[in-house]
DNA sequence: ACCCAGGCGGGCG
DNA sequence: CGCCCGCATGGG
């Protein structure tokens, strides 16, 4: 039976399992909790929990109508997942990882966050990004709605007028002076929101020039912060999957690597990175 | 104890 | 330009 705070996704196309445990940026601000399966993450209509029963989602939020539109969103439900499946699924090794992985799903998330999130994950590992990204919201983060025990990810300008010393305190390493210069130049010269709907040349482009991001900080940030799918991070799993499984073992460039990606999957790019990141991340652990 | 993690910037040839 | 190197920290 419909009700307004539930969401019908189409059979098999969403799993909430599979996407938490993908390491976006949702995933690093949200908490879920394995025994309920109830994933809560903090917005600015104050906390949004939803939980998976089947294909429907269950949603939670002060307000019922604005939680409902904020998870239709960062999920990108309005996905059709049945089409873009098939147009990635151009060989074995795709194919595999997808019916491992079913219904795992790209999500979209605030520019800015993104940023942050992507700067502080160069060579550094999931679990620490997650350790310092908690310690910045509890630190610098601002209370939503007024309430101290809700606080979101710090704003550009409240992590701008953080010193070195306490982004150091906060495990960020040698990345502390990265994001300070990026933070104090996205709340001076560079508006992020004003990215929104610019292709994906010009956005990148813009991005390049913020301090500790490079390629494939940019592709992410493109990605998962804009939505542009024609995104395709390389990242050091990425990559080792590739080699292995698409140049017979060969070490292979970066630019190499992107043509290749940008002509067998095109426009669709960052759905069939998402597959194979998370299996080359998994896969590892599972031999 | 040792090794590695969703790279990047700077310096050099 | 392309290559090579150092880099802060916490977990396995």
């Amino acid at each position: 039976m419909a009700s307004k705070n539930r969401i019908e996704v189409t059979s098999g196309a969403f799993s909430l399992a599979h996407t938490f445990g993908s390491a976006q940026p949702l995933t690093f601000f949200g908490d879920y909790d394995p025994q309920t399966g109830r994933l809560t993450y903090p917005s600015r209509h104050g906390p949004i929990s939803v939980v998976q029963r089947g294909d429907s989602l269950i949603v939670g939020g002060d307000d019922a109508a604005a939680a409902v539109a904020d998870v239709r969103r960062r999920f990108r439900l309005s996905d059709d997942m049945p089409s873009i499946y098939s147009s990635i699924s151009t060989d074995p090794f795709i194919r595999d990882s997808i019916r491992r992985y079913d219904g795992l799903r790209l999500t979209l998330n605030d520019p800015w966050e993104t940023t942050a999130v992507f700067i502080l994950s160069q060579f550094n590992n999931v679990k620490r990004i997650r350790l310092i990204t908690k310690r910045l919201i509890d630190r610098f983060g601002e209370p939503l709605q007024g309430e101290p025990s809700l606080k979101g990810f710090p704003s550009a300008e409240a992590l701008s007028s953080a010193s070195e010393r306490e982004l150091l305190d906060c495990g960020t390493g040698f990345r502390a002076k990265y994001l300070r210069s990026a933070a104090a130049f996205c709340s001076s010269s560079l508006d992020l929101e004003s990215l929104e709907g610019r292709p994906y040349g010009e956005t990148k482009e813009a991005l390049l020039g913020l301090d500790g991001v490079g390629d494939k900080v940019a592709d992410c940030i493109a990605l998962m912060g804009y939505g542009l799918l024609e995104a395709f991070p390389i990242d050091t799993w990425v990559r080792r999957v590739m080699e292995r499984r698409y140049f017979d073992g060969r070490k292979t460039g970066i630019r190499g690597l992107h043509e290749f990606a940008y002509g067998r999957w095109g426009r669709l790019s960052g759905y069939a990175q998402l597959y194979l990141f998370h299996d080359g991340r998994l896969g590892s652990k599972r031999g």
